[in-house]
DNA sequence: GCGACAG
DNA sequence: ATCTTGTCGC
């Protein structure tokens, strides 16, 4: 499920992009949402290479709580390269969301979905692999292009590649620059919105990739030699 | 050739 | 991602 050379990769995103899976809705009651972050050396220097240290942390969250984590220490497998993503992390990703007791109901990840050349990026990739509806979120778009919304909290506007809708900006905050919202494996552009905007507080970022972010830097702040 | 380019 | 420097606002 994750390629170790561009070509394979490329043609499984083909796949990936005409796969037709069960769309998912959140059940009523306690949703349990997960979140997975990868971070590494303050030292690095340019956009990567293969082998590069990597932590990886990926969190589960009930009701604003914390009520699983697990942390893996490993190296990338790509430079990075924009659209193969997968290639670099999706194995450390896999491995961390893997490590927790229980499959949360979906999941949060810094990756784009449908926005994208070939239409799955990280998000919808590591969706299927884990077999979870998955929502990623990033600072900026890929490939799609949208005007920002109007400032305030719950403003949203669409980010198009051609006439499609892929994903969208979302604002968390009002005054703050908005974030990007990607339907991953599973999901659509409503959903994707409703669950950030549920895992969403005070700040920009929701909470269990701030979580699983600060997880993965305690991680690697605190290994010695 | 040059800039852009999820993390 | 991570780093740096500067600015604005509470």
């Amino acid at each position: 499920m994750w390629p170790s050379d561009a070509e394979s990769l490329v043609e499984l995103q083909r796949e990936l992009a005409a796969a037709v899976p069960e769309p998912w809705r959140p059940p009523p009651g306690r949703l349990l949402v997960g979140g997975v972050w990868v971070c590494f050396p303050r030292a690095l220097s340019g956009p990567g290479a293969t082998g590069d240290p990597a932590w990886a942390a990926a969190v589960m969250m009930a009701e604003g709580r914390v009520v699983d984590q697990h942390v893996v220490r490993g190296v990338t497998t790509a430079p990075y390269a924009p659209g193969l993503l997968a290639l670099r992390m999706g194995p450390l990703l896999e491995e961390a969301v893997r490590g927790l007791a229980k499959s949360p109901d979906v999941l949060l990840l810094d990756a784009s979905g449908r926005d994208h050349p070939r239409r799955a990026g990280l998000a919808v990739h590591l969706g299927a692999v884990l077999d979870l509806p998955t929502v990623g979120v990033t600072h900026r778009p890929l490939v799609a292009e949208g005007q920002w919304p109007r400032d305030g909290r719950g403003a949203t506007s669409p980010l198009r590649i051609g006439g499609e809708v892929v994903a969208a900006w979302v604002r968390t905050r009002a005054g703050v620059r908005p974030l990007v919202v990607h339907p991953g494996w599973r999901v659509d552009l409503a959903t994707a919105v409703g669950v950030v905007e549920s895992v969403t507080r005070v700040r920009r970022t929701p909470e269990p990739l701030r979580e699983a972010r600060r997880l993965a830097r305690t991680a690697r702040d605190g290994e010695r030699c």
